[in-house]
DNA sequence: TTTGACATACGATAAGCGTCGTAGTATTGT
DNA sequence: ACAATACTACGACGCTTATCGTATGTCAAA
């Protein structure tokens, strides 16, 4: 059989910007991409034109060539990113260990009380949905 | 008052490749973490030796010179990368939400129903810590 | 119909990363 | 003493990222 998922790269910083974009608004042009990222930083218009060209050979994004001003939409979900990206760093930073990067993070100041409580209702959740998980 | 931590790169991957093997054993010749790292990837020793060198001149690690072969030492504590790493990564990726970060990792099958015991009693000890924590 | 606003395409550049080869110097074994 | 061995320094290369300028095409308004 063939690949089945031609795998998309893992976006760059640059790139996730542009797909936080993408993500909550839907379907833009360049422009309307462009002017969003105006607000947070400061580029020129062709660097955001480039990034998305870029990105349409790299299969980030789609795009829709129908109208003059081209129309792209992000082509990865973004919980499929999201967990791409967190599980190299896993692999990477916590030598393969979700449970070491969980204990990173619940140890950092990065989550407040309420969230911890938040937190554990989702475990309760998690415990009583997924019963005969493979375990790592 | 001048910068009190001169604050080091985020290190890329190969670099941290070969902080945790630094992390793991203490101060070691180039040599010694060459061979380590021949384990599991094949390269050439002055790959490595460069490499060393240049995390030297970006503060990573440090060298004592004192003997004919360098030895040298992570000059950055693991937990303080990782937090650096991962606050990096819930900062571009998951729009500044650790919580958003969690429940992907949760959702995900990287954590074992025994993970989440744990997980779990690490928050209840978490909360019984930390009382008035900053909240997001 | 000419001109100006707006699009895309694309080449160029600078910086960073990972990799290696080569040169030069010191150490050691025969 | 000298050849083989081991070590560091350092330049170079190919690749990617991020950024931008310029060329060129299109369309509508004056």
């Amino acid at each position: 059989m063939n690949s089945p998922m031609p795998k998309t790269p893992r976006p760059t910083d640059a790139e996730i910007e542009i797909l936080h974009v993408l993500w909550d608004r839907g379907a833009l042009t360049v422009r309307q991409v462009h002017e969003h990222l105006s607000r947070t930083k400061q580029s020129q218009y062709t660097t955001t034109l480039k990034q998305l060209q870029v990105m349409t050979e790299k299969g980030l994004v789609v795009r829709d060539e129908s109208e003059r001003s081209h129309v792209y939409r992000a082509a990865v979900a973004r919980d499929r990113v999201q967990r791409q990206i967190t599980t190299h760093l896993i692999d990477r930073v916590f030598g393969g260990s979700a449970r070491g990067m969980l204990m990173q993070v619940l140890g950092s100041q990065k989550v407040s009380k309420k969230e911890l409580g938040e937190l554990r209702d989702m475990i309760d959740e998690f415990e009583k949905g997924q019963k005969g998980q493979r375990g790592k």
